[in-house]
Parts: structure tokens; C-alpha cells; sequence
DNA sequence: CAGTGGTCTAGACCACGTG
DNA sequence: ACGTGGTCTAGACCACTGC
């Protein structure tokens, strides 16, 4: 339960960059691990991570600076559950339903197979404007049986990708004129859709979801 | 010049476990380390990355097994070049023309400054289907000038990404007429733009491109 | 209890850029 | 010549799983 000494170190980093402006140099490894009374390599994984969240990068044989913060990496295909006034607004939830065929193949189903199904529809907004509506498809055995009616547990993607590999598909399309009174989208409206499969580490997909993005509320953004 | 020994462990194991099927259990990190006659960090090295690569994944306290073939991830936004049969057709070529406001604000300029850039539009064709058209500007000051007239590396995106960050935004839209014809496209129908930004580590953007996406032929995807 | 992955240490050598 | 990041070693302890 107690946290990893490269954890403390890479918050104690993050505390004092923050002070710092762009394209400074920091200690240099071997001072940091003096300081810090950690070995090198532990000062080093610290690092490695700033660098790969695009917080520090380093100049070989020379030293490790603070990268420009107005560039620091963001990936906002998933939704930080941190950020300021989410609201979700369940549209639809129900147990055992009609399937549709495509839904099943990408569920890896046929509808053979016994299979019981939870469904949801919410409509999320931020600071009150509707960003997008997300469908939820889930195969309920999967899904502990104590969580099936929270929710915010449930339809919380993140939560999933410690033992599983989210898959997602852009594609894009026009506002279905279901959802474009929900969105606040003209219909015929050019939005992108995200088809999103959730798959455990053992390869079984087990969470189908599609997402509805408002072009200008939901800004897609990916920095690598 | 010498290739560290974690990289040639990471191809020695990417290939015994193309052998393997999914979900089959891997030896453990000191039965490797002895067999490989390397130490155990440097195989853990290893191993990390073809976890994060998502061609592994571990259970604590049990053992690292083979990920599902099927799902070993993948990001298309960025066009591996090694990939079979990519053509490029080369629409345009100037430099030192007049320049969109737009676009000098992405780059960070006013129109007081003095530049000179490059613009270079093309088509680019995977097994001789039209996949996206790509516009670039590039500030021409951060380019070698021996760069210059060599196509394939002054375009190739991912050579900018030792020393540099990219950002790119995913924005919903109708394929432009000019460009629909070159993309085998009815007029009207919604594509995905994408907009990116290559930014240096010192914070300074140089090179902004739009790339107009084919919706069926170049399929994003991104896994994590 | 034996074996696993996760963390950590205190050294070492290398290639290379800057003063 | 010195300091930097990049790699590598040969150990160690821990918490946990499965037998």
C-alpha cells in the first residue's frame, strides 16, 4: 500500500518544474539521486515518465530541460473524469435486449450463444453544454454484479484499461437526427463517431461503445 | 553505434512468441535473464515495451503472458512507412508564397516577421487507392537545406518525432470539392481533417500540415 | 513454500557535447 | 577533461499467488 519511492520522486519533480520556465535545465540525474537520496536508476524512471508524458525532454550528453508548457501531451479521446462540471444525463438504460447483428460481431457474439446484455445512453455535458452521447453495449457477465447499478462506476472507461486494451475507431459521419436536438447539432451536420471496443488482456471483447461528438464542444486532440 | 542488448532481447522474444498462441504463459524474467545471459533489469527493459506495445501483458505475481494477436495495438494516425505499396503523387511544390492568416497563426507568426516557406500538397495512395490528400507548410529556416528538394524525407512526419512533439486535432468535415475528385469522393461526403502541428522541444511550431482522410480507405484507429 | 512480478540499490562503462 | 544522458550488472527485499 505505500507508494513507490519513483512515484514521490516524479510528484517532487512535477512540484518544482512547475516553478520553473521553459527550456531550463533541471539537476542532472546524478545530483537529483544525491539529493533525493534515491539510486540513479530510480531518479531515471522518474524521469523517463515526465518525459514521456511531454513534461521534460532531454538533449543526449547535454541535460534535461522543462518542455514548453503550453505543449504538454494530451490525449483527449478519453474524457479526464477530473476535469471541471462533467454532468451525464442517462438517456436509456435496460438489461436483455434486441441486439442488433453489427453489435453483435463486434462483440465477437452470434446470436447463438446465451448472453445477457446491458445497454445505456447518456448524453455528457461540460460546463453545460452537451459534448456528445455515448452508447453503451456491455456483456453482463463481465461486469461485477455490485457495480451494475452505479453508473459512474460502469460507464467509467478509464477504470477498464488497468487489465484491458481499448480499441477505438474514428469515424466520420453525420449527426444521426436522433441525437442532434440532444447535441444542438443542425442535422446533416459532419461530426466524428467513435466506435470504442473494450477487450480483456485474455482477448475476449466484452464493452462495445459508440460515441456522438459535438465538432466544436468535444475538440479531438492526440500529442505524441 | 552498437545495438543495446534490451533491444536485441526485445527482437529475440518478438520472435519466439509469433511461435506462441495467445494467453500462453512466457518463462519468467530470471529464467530469461539466465538464458539470455543478461541481467534482469535489462530484461524487464525489454519486456516493458512489448507490454506497452501490447504485444505482452502481465499478471502480478503469476507471469507475463502472450497478448491476443488479434488486438496487439496499433495507431494509424501516423503512416508507417514501411507498409506495403505507399505511393505519393505530388500535386504542388512552392516556396515563399502568400500565406493564410490561419495558418501563420498556427505557426506562430504575424505577418510582420520575416520567413520564407515551403508548401508542398500530395496525394498519397496505398496499393493504388487514393487514402488522403496532405498539405504541408513548413517554415523553411528549421529545415537543412541538403532537405530540401528530397520529398520523401522532408515530408516523412515521424522523422520529426526524435526531437519533436506532434499535435494533431481531429476535426469533422465535408471533403472539399478541389480535393474530392483526387479522392475518388462524391462532393459532400464527411471525412475526417486533421490538423498537426510539429512543435520542436524548445516550444517553437515549424511545420503545419492538414491531411484530408479518405473515410474507407485510411481507417483510424488507436488502441491504448 | 516456492516462484512470480514490482521495486530499488550502488556501483560500472560508454559515446558524446561543451568549455 | 569533465559532465551528461544511455546502458548494464548482480545482487536485494517485498507482496502476493498457486500449490
Amino acid at each position: 500500500m505505500k507508494k513507490p519511492v519513483y512515484l514521490k520522486i516524479k510528484e517532487q519533480i512535477m512540484s518544482e518544474i512547475e516553478e520553473k520556465s521553459s527550456n531550463q535545465a533541471i539537476e542532472s540525474e546524478r545530483k537529483l539521486s544525491e539529493r533525493l537520496k534515491a539510486s540513479r536508476m530510480t531518479v531515471r524512471r522518474a524521469l523517463n515518465e515526465l518525459v514521456e508524458e511531454g513534461y521534460l525532454y532531454r538533449e543526449q550528453n547535454v541535460g534535461t530541460f522543462v518542455a514548453d508548457k503550453s505543449h504538454w501531451k494530451k490525449n483527449t479521446l478519453l474524457a479526464k473524469p477530473e476535469a471541471d462540471n462533467i454532468e451525464y444525463r442517462l438517456i436509456n438504460f435496460d438489461v436483455k435486449y434486441a441486439i442488433r447483428d453489427e453489435i453483435l460481431e463486434k462483440l465477437n457474439l452470434s446470436d447463438q450463444d446465451y448472453f445477457s446484455m446491458i445497454r445505456a445512453i447518456r448524453l455528457v455535458l461540460v460546463n453545460g453544454k452537451p459534448q456528445k452521447v455515448e452508447e453503451f453495449h456491455i456483456i453482463r457477465d463481465f461486469i461485477d454484479e455490485k457495480n451494475i447499478n452505479k453508473f459512474d462506476v460502469l460507464l467509467d472507461v478509464n477504470r477498464y484499461l488497468e487489465t484491458s486494451t481499448l480499441s477505438q475507431r474514428l469515424v466520420p459521419t453525420l449527426v444521426p437526427p436522433k441525437y442532434a436536438a440532444a447535441l444542438k447539432l443542425r442535422i446533416n451536420e459532419p461530426i466524428i463517431k467513435i466506435e470504442g471496443t473494450i477487450i480483456s488482456n485474455k482477448g475476449e471483447p466484452y464493452i462495445y461503445f459508440e460515441s456522438y461528438n459535438h465538432p466544436r464542444e468535444k475538440i479531438i486532440e492526440i500529442t505524441e
